[in-house]
RNA sequence: CGGGACGUGGCCCAGCUUGGUAGGGCACUUGACUGGGGGUCAAGGGGUCGCGGGUUCAAAUCCCGCCGUCCCGACCA
């Protein structure tokens, strides 16, 4: 393709609001431009990039067995209800009418769909299936940002898994996960796959896969002498054990004028937070829950939705607090509570003589021993890990690190298979429902998570695989007949080499041509100039380490071939 | 949704406090020169100043409302 072809918009100027590296640079660049909050339309470099990393994804999905599918990204809303998702979802989910009134929505996820497909499958004979897509997501985030990195309308790579049993999902997962291994490595993109919770999606095991850069929302906690990583919803350390002297015999009154927060109680009264039970007053699903969690320790709401498979938590209203307590935050605790459920922490298994509010405001209660006096409910993990606690494994201080999330695999068990009614015959000839598993891949967010992975000062540097060309040849002067005819000779040679080849044609000055180059980020520069043709040689620069070569014609496609390789990364 | 900022040719912005016929840079068009790291000169084209209302002889500027975009806090690929 030639540059006096290619609609290539590159601006002289960084858009004004970008945060994200990324996001300046493909915006400058002429990859994408925005046409409202969270939506943005390709450029033909964007889809030149964006074509490589679908075949990439592709290559691998068919690698183990996936088989290609389209499903309708507008869908009708009863099958969402079917499945339960149309409220859960809730306010994420684009809803609309057809001129009948029909009610419909876009889809932001298609378990559903191929669920629906799934109803075909009649024998375990048919199992395992995996079935993928590359279809638009539509997803009404609240606060889209960052370019691509978060938009409210993208391409995904789902695919999905149909096994008859556990077993047969396992062996699944693990294949799912070694491609996803093999696609990030192919794209460039220095992925961690880390343990994580599976949201609103339904589901067990879940990785998701984390790319560190500083424009990332997440958190990765990772330990950095063995493998344990962990999305910060997820992530667990090892407790520092403490030993507690056994107590009275039945919890002390002691009051506390004043003192609201952990950090009073501390200072004012020798209470430190590691001997406190911290009592937070959640609104479970509607109902008002007592959630205990160790005073030092802060509560992770999304431990909390997992362990209680909510739909919705939030915190409880002050009033309705004191409806139910007859106190107010600060003087609060679940000694005695009945009427209300308790859910604790793991960390206040076991302990003694710890202090908590004792209900009465400007009141606390000490020696209270957890299993003697609390009624809790259920245990769960709930605490939010803090950078530094030990390895759950080895022990060895954990560390945070930002990142982006770029691909997600879980397994999902039978919820849409039942709920959808599919079902074979297993090999006793009695009626089987298959379990799921659901993988996923941003394509726009992975470009996006590439151009911010490669760059530098000069703009974009593209790994090869994925590169909107693998060379550009620069025609240094239009004028010089010379010059013009040798580089759409280098241009057809190349191209008939089989390679990627852009030919920058235009009439403008070299410098205007080198820093395009640079700035589009195109691996390999081919540049032929009246200077060096005088002598029957042009210069070859790689992108990314900007060696320089100048190489007679004659070899040319081979040390193209040689920096196109070098840069692969 | 809560908090903050912004909206002026295609892009980046000045002008607004103190109302008086809309400016600069980049880009674009034409011509000449130039031609290995974002050229020079000359001549041009292009703007309902986000939208609606109000105040005023007069509004980009002051007031009210709305819309849009971005950034900071709760979710996702």
């Amino acid at each position: 393709m030639r540059w006096s072809q290619l609609h290539i918009p590159t601006l002289r100027e960084d858009p004004a609001d970008a945060d994200a590296a990324s996001h300046r640079l493909l915006v400058r660049a002429g990859f994408i431009r925005q046409l409202m909050a969270g939506h943005y339309s390709l450029l033909p470099l964007a889809m030149r990039v964006r074509a490589k990393v679908i075949d990439v994804i592709r290559s691998e999905m068919n690698g183990i067995g996936g088989q290609e599918m389209l499903l309708p990204s507008m869908q009708p809303a009863s099958i969402w209800i079917k499945s339960g998702r149309l409220n859960v979802m809730g306010q994420e989910m684009f809803r609309l009418k057809d001129r009948r009134g029909a009610e419909m929505v876009l889809g932001m996820t298609h378990e559903e769909i191929f669920a629906t497909i799934g109803t075909e499958l009649s024998s375990y004979r048919d199992l395992p299936q995996f079935w993928y897509q590359f279809q638009t997501k539509f997803r009404d985030e609240p606060r889209p940002k960052s370019g691509l990195l978060r938009v409210r309308e993208f391409t995904m790579k789902d695919s999905y898994s149909f096994d008859v049993d556990e077993a047969g999902l396992d062996k699944s997962f693990e294949l799912h996960r070694g491609a996803y291994e093999r696609i990030f490595a192919r794209l460039g993109i220095p992925a961690i796959p880390v343990e994580a919770s599976s949201g609103n999606m339904g589901g067990s095991d879940s990785v998701e896969f984390m790319c560190p850069a500083e424009a990332g929302e997440d958190i990765v906690v990772r330990c950095p002498d063995c493998d344990y990583a962990a999305n910060l919803q997820k992530a667990t350390s090892a407790l520092t054990p403490v030993t507690d002297q056994s107590g009275p015999a039945a919890p002390q009154r002691l009051d506390t004028p004043g003192a609201r927060t952990i950090e009073d109680l501390d200072r004012d009264y020798q209470l430190p937070g590691e001997r406190q039970i911290k009592t937070l007053v959640q609104v479970i699903d509607g109902q008002l829950t007592l959630v205990l969690v160790r005073g030092d320790h802060p509560l992770s709401d999304q431990k909390l939705i997992d362990a209680t498979g909510a739909t919705e938590i939030r915190p409880a209203h002050p009033d309705e607090i004191r409806e139910a307590l007859g106190a107010s935050p600060g003087s609060l605790g679940a000694v005695g509570v009945t009427k209300l459920p308790v859910i604790a922490d793991l960390a206040l298994q076991g302990r003694a003589n710890m202090a908590t509010g004792a209900n009465t405001d400007d009141v606390h209660l000490t020696g209270v021993d957890v299993d003697r006096d609390i009624t809790v409910g259920q245990w769960a993990d709930l605490r939010e890990v803090t950078e530094g606690e030990p390895c759950p494994r080895c022990g060895t201080p954990l560390e945070f690190v930002r990142a982006i999330e770029v691909g997600h695999i879980f397994k999902l068990g039978r919820k849409y298979t039942t709920s959808l009614g599919v079902s074979v015959l297993g090999p006793d000839g009695n009626a089987v429902t298959p379990i799921m598993g659901s993988y996923g891949i941003g394509v726009e967010r992975a470009i996006a998570v590439i151009a911010e992975v490669h760059h530098d000062d000069a703009g974009l540097a593209w790994p090869t695989q994925v590169a909107p060309a693998e060379v550009n040849v620069l025609a240094l002067s239009v004028t010089d007949e010379a010059v013009r005819t040798t580089a759409e000779d280098l241009y057809a040679t190349l191209q008939g080499a089989g390679l990627d080849v852009l030919l920058d044609d235009r009439d403008v000055r070299p410098g205007v041509k080198f820093r395009d180059s640079e700035l589009v980020g195109i691996p390999v520069r081919v540049s032929v100039g009246a200077r060096d043709l005088a002598e029957g040689v042009v210069e070859v620069t790689g992108r990314a380490d900007g060696r320089k070569d100048r190489v007679p014609l004659s070899g040319v496609t081979e040390r193209v071939r040689e920096l196109l390789a070098a840069q692969i990364r």
